[in-house]
DNA sequence: TTGTTTTACTTGAAGCTTCAAGTAAAACAA
DNA sequence: TTGTTTTACTTGAAGCTTCAAGTAAAACAA
């Protein structure tokens, strides 16, 4: 067996601080959103990716990729959100295998009234720690992971 | 109500590419240890700070801090790996309230053992990505981020 | 056409995480 | 001392995510 390469020093800086965000950023979020509506980040950016389509509806699949989730967490979700009558499932007209989760007006209300609180909150957590640069860079870098991981990630189409 | 201030181009990119990190490494991270060995990325986390500790040991609370983690996950999950036989549970002499996680032998084979296959998924699918001036800044910028999601965190005492 | 494979989901169970509530010891306060 | 607060956990239940298995329609192959 060969000899593995181990982390050099910014290597695992750049590691651990990635890993620690990992797990401290999402849960204040969730902190924030389950606070203001009982929802998770993850609900909300379900919500979130709906409000922008057009139309305010997408295929499953579509949805999945949109919020980097396996169809079957999706399904479970969309379950849930339905019960709370934020979102509704129809029929696609073209493609009977398609199911389209579609947001109501009372899911479209409530993505409207919790999107300053998120966007205060993300920047709290987030962007208020950095400079433009640091913005711009790890955009960048982000992005340069983003491909690593899913060449066709739907956020490197919108470049 | 204050108009909100929304987030702009490189804003966006910044926290889109970071939401999906978050999703896509650690389940990456995760299938390629629950294959090489069933465990999770959190587990070996777990496994892998008390192999690098002092002794093989820590307080729960330190290792809590340590793995980003609440105390009540991670007393699940160190339940779950005393039962496979890699951590025991040990009063502390000093402080009765404490308990100390210990690695054993057996632990510690467990992750000697699936430390390069690790380090390997972690380069091929994030450092291979950046250059050396990437990782530099991914370091700076996400410490950045950590102090202000937690300023006293374990990995900012490095420095 | 007819059979086979692929796509786009859905479902239930198992396992994991969070949350609320609890325990017991240490530290502090008067 | 004695009572109160804080610290350091642990536990069980509820909710969430993953995994394996399934369904049904569309696409392809001969």
């Amino acid at each position: 067996m060969t000899e593995p390469r181990w982390l050099n020093a910014d290597e695992r800086r750049a590691w651990l601080a990635l890993l620690s965000i990992n797990t401290l950023l999402p849960a204040a979020l969730d902190t924030q959103l389950q606070a203001a509506g009982k929802l998770s980040l993850f609900d909300y950016n379900v919500l979130a990716m709906l409000s922008e389509a057009e139309g305010r509806f997408l295929p499953m699949s579509e949805l999945a990729a949109r919020t980097s989730a396996s169809l079957s967490r999706l399904s479970h979700v969309v379950t849930k959100l339905q019960r709370r009558g934020w979102v509704e499932r129809e029929a696609h007209p073209g493609d009977a295998r398609v199911t389209v989760a579609h947001l109501t007006e009372s899911g479209m209300d409530t993505i409207v009234s919790l999107a300053p609180g998120h966007v205060d909150a993300v920047r709290a957590l987030m962007l208020d720690a950095m400079t433009d640069d640091d913005v711009a860079d790890l955009a960048r870098i982000g992005e340069k992971i983003v491909a690593r991981l899913d060449d066709d990630h739907w956020i490197l189409r919108e470049r």
